[in-house]
DNA sequence: TGTACATCAGTGAACGCGCGTTCACTGATGTAC
DNA sequence: TGTACATCAGTGAACGCGCGTTCACTGATGTAC
């Protein structure tokens, strides 16, 4: 298997990208080596550099992309709630708070499970100005969850409902298995909606 | 330098675990080398073993050992509160939501540091349960800042706060050198303890 | 208290292994005529 | 449209390096007499 044709190559990084994007939040930015990462895409190492200039270079794009595929996600549900806050804040906390996100951080959201990753890595790193940059994304949509007038309160608002659920998911997941992870996404989820009904 | 004696020994072993307790919160748990471990006590990688059973057992030890740190750190605080739930919040969160902690993990929260990694264990390894024992310490420290006569109110209160203040700690890391990390920080003190007058 | 020697904490070389990255090579793709 | 050949996406061996762990060795410590 040689040569790949151009639209066959452009695939391949489109597939060596998804793979990355859940990869990388799954195992965390040093947890997975490129081998890893190109078989995902079905591929073997040696063709990496011909796609990307480095790890440090991809890691930046998977983050990108991780954070699109978020806010795509959440977009969609802001869609669904036609312009109640209320239930947009539903759409988006409901499935947030869950043992199914906590258990499959690959597909989740990527400022929670990046987060302590892109902490470490040098300022000067390209994954850190695409992790702010896809943060500052999720933090607009959160905003179109709290009903007031004044930009600078949905602003702060929506800082505080993110900060709870990274926070809640991030500690669910670590401690996984216990009574004390569900505890913590119910917890947050009543502040967040109120007591539930189920 | 051949043989230490048993008190030095025993002086060895503590500074490993020290030194690893800052090490894997400043790094995370894959970020350290054993050589790199031994070097933060002074000592050369060799005699790992003489001390600990394997990278892992030390995790675990290490794991505990910033937990009961930052718990103690807490109970002091706690103290000079002197019963008051009001001031035992500012004294646990005004010092928790600054950059000058988010800028020392190694000698900061445990919880925060540690979560990421830590969910990426699997779920027999030692530094799971350490974990998980040592954040149930931090959430019954954070009972007492909730001015409630229900153990239930208290429980669920402490982890929204724990989740709050994990989750701020966090992204603020992630997204440091940015106004947006001030940001957090603020937002989420001040929906903790109020607006500010500084 | 002093001597003889066994113990064992710490050293540093070495183990097999996997890492990020490089490179000579392969052969289908794409192009010039 | 068909042929000749240059291009280049992907392969897999190899690079130097650092990892966790093992082990033969050193020599001060600790003990038996």
């Amino acid at each position: 298997m040689a040569r790949a044709s151009r639209e066959q190559a452009d695939k391949n990084r489109e597939a060596i990208e998804q793979a990355s994007s859940r990869l990388f939040r799954e195992r965390g930015l040093n947890g997975v080596s490129v081998a890893e990462l190109m078989a995902g895409a079905g591929l073997t190492h040696g063709g990496f550099y011909g796609h990307f200039a480095s790890k440090d270079a991809l890691a930046a794009q998977a983050c990108k992309r991780a954070f699109e595929e978020s806010a795509a996600r959440w977009e969609r549900r802001i869609e669904r709630a036609a312009g109640d806050p209320q239930v947009v804040l539903t759409n988006l906390i409901e499935p947030y708070l869950t043992q199914a996100h906590c258990a499959d951080p690959g597909h989740g959201c990527a400022a929670a499970a990046l987060a302590s990753d892109v902490a470490r890595e040098p300022a000067d790193k390209p994954v850190r100005r695409a992790y702010l940059e896809g943060f500052r994304s999720l933090v607009q949509d959160m905003e179109s969850t709290v009903a007031s007038d004044s930009a600078q309160t949905r602003h702060k608002e929506a800082l505080i409902r993110m900060a709870m659920l990274v926070g809640a998911v991030t500690l669910a997941r670590a401690v996984q298995g216990d009574t004390l992870s569900d505890n913590i996404l119910d917890a947050v989820r009543e502040r967040l909606l109120g007591p539930s009904s189920d």
